[in-house]
RNA sequence: GGAGGGGUACUCAAGCGGUCAACGAGGGCAGACUGUAAAUCUGCUGGCCCUGCCUUCGCAGGUUCGAAUCCUGCCCCCUCCA
């Protein structure tokens, strides 16, 4: 294992709070495998970028040595965590939530060492609850403390709803860490009180209490939100190369600087660096963007798929050039069709006739480079052509 | 159990008998400008066989020449009192 202050430095990095520090520090002087878990519940059919802010940490953790529990929160997945929220979580369907986990536990191992990382489910041990242990755990905490809750302090003076479910949430929560005995949990700086639960619950126990480290949210590609995908502005860790990377290169320059700090693996030094460059004009953020999108698109995809994205993106918004992957549309037939029904029923690229007609009527539809302006316009005389729609739609028609 | 308030398009939110496919804001999309940036400006934002027609304002009926707007029943949500 390494030095005590090398591990500290490698573990601060990035963090938003430890609570608390010096315990931190002294757990890791008694030099054992410290229990580290981090948890999410199943209720999106995949991650984002945003999940993976926690698990680089969990990374770092697992490779300083220590174990590193992954809890996925199918039990609690019913419940919905209300942290952060103005309104309540819709219940998920159980279905949805087991195959959300096995897409869970392969996500990760794009991230987390899967032969180092101990996988748990919390349905495991919360399932054998009774309403009994139920009741009990429930009188650890008072409703005023719940309500002192930001989230559910908001809702509650603007008349929203909060059921009595959404405050077992951070309950069962803190419960996880009781039997799995954690030494340290992770999560958003919206877990906090979830976090700090979990320590008064352990001690409560009689355990060790854990040490609580969070770490900044995530903001979407808006970069304001927090990324999500209910807010539809995130980047799924399993979306198309391309795609991804496109998502990232739109991000604006601000919200750029917080993805170096929170996803990049860069040192806070070679981060440094860029921004000054940056801010002196040696450097044209747009290349830095660039450099941002590669290292997280090559993390998940591989190097080369990483580099290929970026020439590809080069030439076909630097250079306007058509690039290699462009998708084809395929079409038999023998007789005439017009752009409308290229665009609806034959290419699907949109999904009715009045958005169609309503892009044509913006000048956004261009086939080879020229604008369509006629509804009508009859395509089927050229055998192969390239079709636009707006920046981002691309496709190379093939009439046989 | 009692009293009151409310359910309108992706979200918030006007409208309270005709001129309402429904003001406005946000979001989204498109165009201009650019670094596919951001910011800004402009337009669009239910569907269709598109100068017209069809379906939408919690659900189901009713009144009316005509309803998101009035009446009846039902469902759901919130607040206060108990």
């Amino acid at each position: 294992m390494k030095k005590i202050n090398e591990q500290l430095e490698i573990i601060k990095k990035g963090t938003s709070e430890i609570i608390n520090g010096k315990e931190l520090e002294q757990r890791l002087k008694d030099n054992k495998k410290l229990i580290i878990k981090a948890g999410l519940d199943p209720t999106m059919p995949d991650m984002h970028l945003g999940h993976t802010v926690v698990l680089n940490k969990l990374r770092q953790f697992q490779e300083l040595g220590h174990e590193v529990v992954f809890l996925i929160g199918d039990y609690t997945a019913c419940i919905g965590d209300p942290s952060g929220r103005d309104i309540t979580r819709p219940t998920v369907d159980k279905n949805l939530i087991k195959q959300n986990t096995r897409i869970y536990k392969r996500e990760i191992s794009k991230i987390l060492d899967k032969d180092k990382t101990r996988v748990e489910l919390n349905s495991k041990w919360l399932g054998k609850l009774k309403a009994y242990d139920l009741i009990k755990l429930a009188s650890v905490q008072t409703v005023a403390r719940m309500l002192e809750r930001d989230d559910f302090e908001k809702r509650y003076e603007s008349n929203q709803p909060i059921s009595i479910h959404e405050f077992l949430y951070p309950l069962l929560q803190a419960y996880d860490s009781v039997e799995l005995n954690c030494d340290v949990e992770l999560g958003g700086t919206d877990q906090k009180f979830n976090l700090l639960l979990g320590r008064k619950l352990q001690e409560l126990n009689n355990l060790k209490p854990q040490i609580c480290i969070t770490m900044p949210i995530l903001e979407g590609l808006d970069g304001v939100k927090k990324m999500s995908k209910s807010y539809d502005n995130y980047i799924s860790i399993s979306e198309e190369p391309a795609e991804m990377f496109g998502k990232l290169m739109s991000i604006s320059d601000d919200l750029m600087w917080k993805y170096f700090d929170l996803l990049s693996m860069k040192t806070k030094r070679e981060i440094n660096k860029i921004s000054t460059d940056c801010k002196n004009g040696v450097m044209n953020p747009r290349d830095a963007k660039l450099e941002l999108a590669s290292e997280i698109v090559g993390r998940f995809n591989g190097e080369k798929n990483a580099t290929k994205c970026r020439d590809n993106f080069l030439k076909r918004f630097q250079k306007n050039e058509l690039t290699d992957d462009i998708k084809e549309i395929k079409i038999n037939s023998a007789e005439e069709f017009d752009i409308v029904s290229l665009l609806v029923q034959l290419g699907g690229v949109l999904s009715s006739t009045s958005e169609a007609r309503r892009m044509i009527k913006q000048n956004a539809v261009k086939i080879d480079d020229r604008v369509v302006s006629s509804y009508n316009y009859i395509c089927s005389n050229n055998k192969q052509f390239i079709l636009k729609v707006g920046k981002r739609k691309i496709f190379k028609v093939i009439v046989k």
